[in-house]
Formats: structure tokens, sequence, C-alpha cells
DNA sequence: TGGGCGGGTGAGCAAGCGCTTAGCGACCCG
DNA sequence: CGGGTCGCTAAGCGCTTGCTCACCCGCCCA
């Protein structure tokens, strides 16, 4: 197994047999490389080491696939900042953990990211409608971090909803360009990341 | 002909003959919908209201219709911006300029927008090294402006290269999301990240 | 010992894909 | 009037796709 399959892997840990694991793994590497509609079911099974019968013991459809990819990618997103949002602190500070948070997690399993964050429109209807509520749900979070900094006079914005599209937007958009072999670590953008969104609400900051 | 394709027709009024225009709009609509590859060559005939042979007569692959709507939407961008960059002014006003220009037309011309910014992974390997150059000047002029400020004392930024990434990241994600049945309209999004951004580069903002 | 069962394979089917080819009508020019 | 050209179509070719099916192997417990 490639180093990228290592780090891929680790966000799947959970999943079983082992069989079902290999295969969401390889389906996540080949759907982040290619696209969902570019990638065949004979490629995630010979990534996998399996025939391109073996898929279906384990899965419907392709789609189905995708479908547990971006569930589940949607799920640990919104536990993120749901729990950035919970806990206690300053709007600063709470804002800051969710942006780094999610972009370190963006930068780390971008491969992942670059599925759940750019494939949902793959999604069977009803699974997509189910996906867009969780989305809605995040976005949720962040705006309720931003309202409640802007309620405490902590924060300036211009506009709160707007805002929190575009600090979602920032964020979500690491998965798109996070090279692994460039000079940035996921801990350095993020952190970067949580200074350039506290800027953008006006919060102060420390020099 | 829908509203809808008559935003997307504006920006290629320059194709000719009729034909060949009416296949490019077609296919900018179907690959922004539902992708390249989930795009058939039989759908975009369709769309324009011919037969699937007819598209060969005007185009060599589907590929080249890609090419062309990459290539033709990333040299406007470049123009855009390298305008912008060029121009007399300080760097605030000229960062601003940019960013509202560049948004601006990623919200109106959403449809191309995606297809430019989202599908240059399906095009054939020396097309996308060719668009790949592109995206380095758009680059390049975002960066030139944002170094400009940034010598000349009027932006404080943590890390030029990070932060011209994230500018770029923040008005080309606005393709994905931008909704034209939303509440914002085109001029409203420009004006909202231009503020947002050149609070990113910490430029001292008429109240 | 043996039979069921979960996990796997090789071969292949029906449908749909990108693209080609033979031919057709409208038009222009000598 | 006649022939070449341009834009287009109907039909279909060769291939790949998602998915299925008949069969097989190793393991576990009666």
């Amino acid at each position: 197994m490639s180093a990228e399959a290592a780090t891929t892997g680790e966000a799947w840990e959970d999943v079983t047999p082992d069989a079902a694991r290999r295969l969401v793994i390889a389906a996540v590497q080949a759907f982040a490389e290619r696209g969902y509609h570019a990638t065949t079911t004979r490629d995630i099974a010979g990534r996998a080491g399996m025939s391109p019968a073996a898929l279906y013991i384990h899965y419907k459809t392709k789609e189905e696939l995708l479908y547990q990819i971006s569930r589940v990618g949607h799920q640990r997103s919104l536990a993120m900042l749901g729990e950035a949002r919970d806990t206690a602190g300053s709007a600063a500070d709470r804002l800051a953990a969710a942006v780094r948070a999610f972009v370190r997690w963006h930068a780390e399993h971008h491969t992942t990211g670059r599925v759940v964050q750019y494939e949902l429109g793959a999604l069977a209807p009803d699974h997509y409608t189910e996906i867009v509520g969780l989305r809605r749900q995040t976005e949720d979070a962040i705006r309720t971090i931003i309202a409640d900094g802007v309620a405490a006079g902590e924060f300036d914005v211009p506009e709160v909803n707007g805002t929190t599209l575009a600090v979602l937007s920032l964020c979500i958009d690491v998965a798109r360009w996070f090279n692994p072999a460039g000079r940035r670590t996921p801990d350095e953008v993020g952190a970067l990341y949580a200074d350039l969104v506290l800027r953008m609400v006006g919060a102060p900051r420390e020099p």
C-alpha cells in the first residue's frame, strides 16, 4: 500500500470487513483522481486487489460507494464544526478553532475531501437530498458562531450570511488545491486560514 | 432559447458559424449541470437542436469542445485580472477592482465558470498543460497586486503566497455555489467579496 | 465426515458510449 | 442548366460500461 493509500485509509478504520474497507479506500482515491463518472468499477476493484464482481458482494452499486463516502465525510465535518460551536470561549476562539480543524482535515484528507465536496452531484436524488441537509447543518454551525460574535460585539461583518458562505467556501476549496508534496503542512494552512478568517470578520487578533 | 441559455450565450458571441456557437453554449450548460464525463455528445447535439453527427462537423472531438470553453474562459479571466493589475491607483483599489470583476464574472457566468474552474481535469494532457500555464499567469496577477501593496506598506499579510491562493480560491468558488435565483446579485457578491478581501490583506477601508 | 455459508472468480450480457460513413437537399457560380 | 460544395442526417460500428450469474474454495460446527 502506498503512503497515499495509508493516509487515505486512516479515515476509514471502522469499515468492516477488510475487503469492504479496501474498496472504499480504492474508490476514494479513484474518485478523487478522475471524478466519479470517469471511474470504472473495474478500476476500483483492481486497486483493491479484487475482481470486478467482488465489488457487488459488499456494495449494491457504484453509487452506494459514493454515498457512503459522502455521508461519513459530511458527518465528520459536521461533528468537527458542531464541537467548535459548542465549546466555551469567545466567538473568535471558537471560529478560529472551527476553521483550523476544518481546514486541517481538508488538507490532510484532501482526497476524501475532494470527493465529499465536489462529487455530490453524482449522488442519486434521495441521497443527494439527505447530504444537502447535512451541508445546511454545517453551514448553520459556522453561521451561529459568526452571529454570536456579532451579537457579543466581537465581530464586525458586512453581512452574516454572505460572510458565512465565504468562510465555508474558503475552507472547502482547500481540498481542491492542497498538494501534500507542496511546501505547506496541513497545520500551517489551518493556522494561516484561521488568521485570514478572523481578519474577514473584523476580530481583534493578538499581534 | 431559455433565459439561462441567453445569459450563457452572451459570452460566446464571437463564435461562428451559428451552429458552432449553439454547440458551445449547449456544451457549457451540459458540462456545468452534469460534468464533462457524464455528458454525452448526443445530449450536447440535442440541446443545440442537431443530430449527434453534426457535432463532428464543427469539432473534432468532445474534448475539443471542453478545450475551447476552458481556453476562452481562462483567457478572459487573465485579461480581466491583468487589466486590474496594470491600471493606475493604489494597490487596495486595484485589488478591490480585480476581485470585484473576477467575482462578478464568476457569478454572472456561473455555468461557464463552473466548467472552466472545475472540469479541467478532463482535458487531454497537452491541453491541460497549456491551461495550467494560463492559470499560473492569473495567479501571478493577483500575487503581484498583493506584493505591491505589501511593498508600499498598504497591506499587512501573514504570507503573500498563501494569501494569494486564498483570495483566488474564494473568488473561484463563487462559480460553484452561486445561484441566480438566490437573493444576491452578481454586483452585490462582487462588492461583498472585495470588502472581505481587503480585510484579509489588512488594508484600511473607508468606513 | 460432510454440508452449509460467507467471500471470491471468470465469463459475459444488455445498454450506452464516442465517433464514422454514405448519402441527401439547398445553394452558388460558370 | 449542371456540377461542386457545405451543412446536415440516419444508420450503425466497435468498444466499454455497470452489473449478473453460475460456479468454486476454505472454514466451521454437527
